[in-house]
DNA sequence: CGACGTGTTGAAGGAGCTCAATCTAAGTGG
DNA sequence: CCACTTAGATTGAGCTCCTTCAACACGTCG
């Protein structure tokens, strides 16, 4: 569990700082965290629901969901995940997980151990007040995923998921807001929107048609952001990002 | 803002120490927070989405609910909250307001300055600690509603909903979770649940006509609890109650 | 090459919506 | 106490958006 690479929760560093300086022993302690990494295969759990979650993770590269399987069988998506985010939080300190967390490409996660986690925010009230910040910020990015499913029709669903996306990759530094590669398929599209694939599919073309967007396989070219922005019905506010003026427009 | 009713907080320790248990001075310390008590009318706004929310406020009698209103007007709610919830940390620590809160019915809101929550948080861990899980729980119901409208039928959704609300009545002191009293409208209902009002009456309906409720004007009568929770696709877990064990069958 | 996962397209059906009328209960003012 | 108002509940009829089912295309990888 010694850590041979202590550069590697840099960007979690960055990440809480956004919500609080940090001082000097504030940032040594979070790297200072023990943790083991692992490079993971697509479509590989890192929770499953039930499972009693011991460890923290940390997405250092790739994307992972969160999804629940419902009795009929259905997958509802609540969440993606991308380079940066702290995935488990949720999970790991109420103990029992009530979801899953499942990696949509390979990855390279950072595993800390839960205990250690839960001793560095009683110990450094900063950096718990960060992490508390941060879910937090999860929480409103639920919100409008429950909006998006619940009250907006199938293609303003799909144009809200592919703006969100655009930023938060733009964000995480993974590329511009309107041109990306999507880590999905159109079944795994149709689970976070709450629709069937077939239409999650005619929804994109329609997008395409009307000059939304262009697309191949699974790279997205954003071609007009305000018309797909409006389309989609998109308002990043509940986003929470700091400095970031650029991005409001 | 200073108090007269000192045991006004204590549904508020009550609720913490579920999540840590409070030494004297940590108890003291939630019970000296500075808050000023207000009677609301039921439909009054308590944040409205945009504003720079000062207030944690905490719910002491009524209901309330979250919820968005979209480009179009059309109105998402995504939790309801009810006698000892904490409304509205989500707003008030990430400064600007991403969701309204609004009362369902007429209530008692204990306002206290967000600073003095932020304080607490820092000077005593294990408090700020139990307020954290407690936003984790609001997670975590987040992800079931997320779910609920995205991924069950409109029986199954209204069905869902009723369970919950059942349990959550119960948890809460305020009856049992097969008889009560629900604050809602069908207007409302379907603001919830992503469906018109005129759907979420059928639904009640055929509810009713399988034998699964009874009910008149506002008061749902579960007759058959576990036919109910079948076919709402209901598992608490996702609640994390604690010590209610005779809640989980 | 064949198999498999994923994307694409068509046709038909249904769950839930829209529109609109009627009914009920709870005020409210006279 | 009653006429009047109003918000919400209830019901019906028709329509539409999305689903379901099914076939076919395409690229990758054994």
């Amino acid at each position: 569990m010694a850590t041979d690479t202590p550069h590697a929760l840099v960007p979690l560093v960055t990440k809480l700082e956004l919500w609080a300086k940090f001082s000097e022993a504030e940032k040594a302690a979070v790297l200072a965290l023990p943790h083991r990494i692992e490079r993971l295969d697509a479509g590989k759990y890192i929770v499953r629901d039930g499972d009693e979650a011991l460890s923290v993770c940390l997405l250092m590269s790739g994307f992972a969901m969160r999804h629940k399987i419902l009795g009929g069988g259905a997958r509802s998506i609540c969440a993606v995940h991308m380079k940066g985010d702290m995935v488990d939080l949720q999970n790991s300190l109420l103990s029992r997980a009530d979801h899953n967390v499942q990696t949509l490409t390979p990855a390279d996660v950072a595993f800390v151990p839960r205990d250690a986690v839960k001793a560095l925010a009683f110990d450094f009230p900063q950096v718990g007040m960060a992490l508390w910040y941060d879910t937090l910020v999860d929480g409103s990015m639920l919100r409008e995923w429950v909006a998006n499913v619940a009250r907006r029709d199938a293609a303003a669903r799909v144009a809200h998921l592919l703006c969100e996306f655009g930023l938060r990759l733009e964000y995480a530094g993974l590329g511009t807001r309107t041109s990306y590669e999507i880590p999905m398929s159109q079944e795994q599209l149709g689970d976070a929107t709450g629709l069937t694939p077939v239409h999650v599919n005619r929804m994109l073309k329609e997008l395409e048609q009307c000059g939304l967007i262009r697309r191949t396989v699974r790279s997205i070219a954003i071609e007009d952001w305000n018309r797909l922005a409006d389309a989609g019905d998109f308002d990043p506010a509940y986003l929470h990002f700091k400095q970031m003026a650029s991005l409001y427009h």
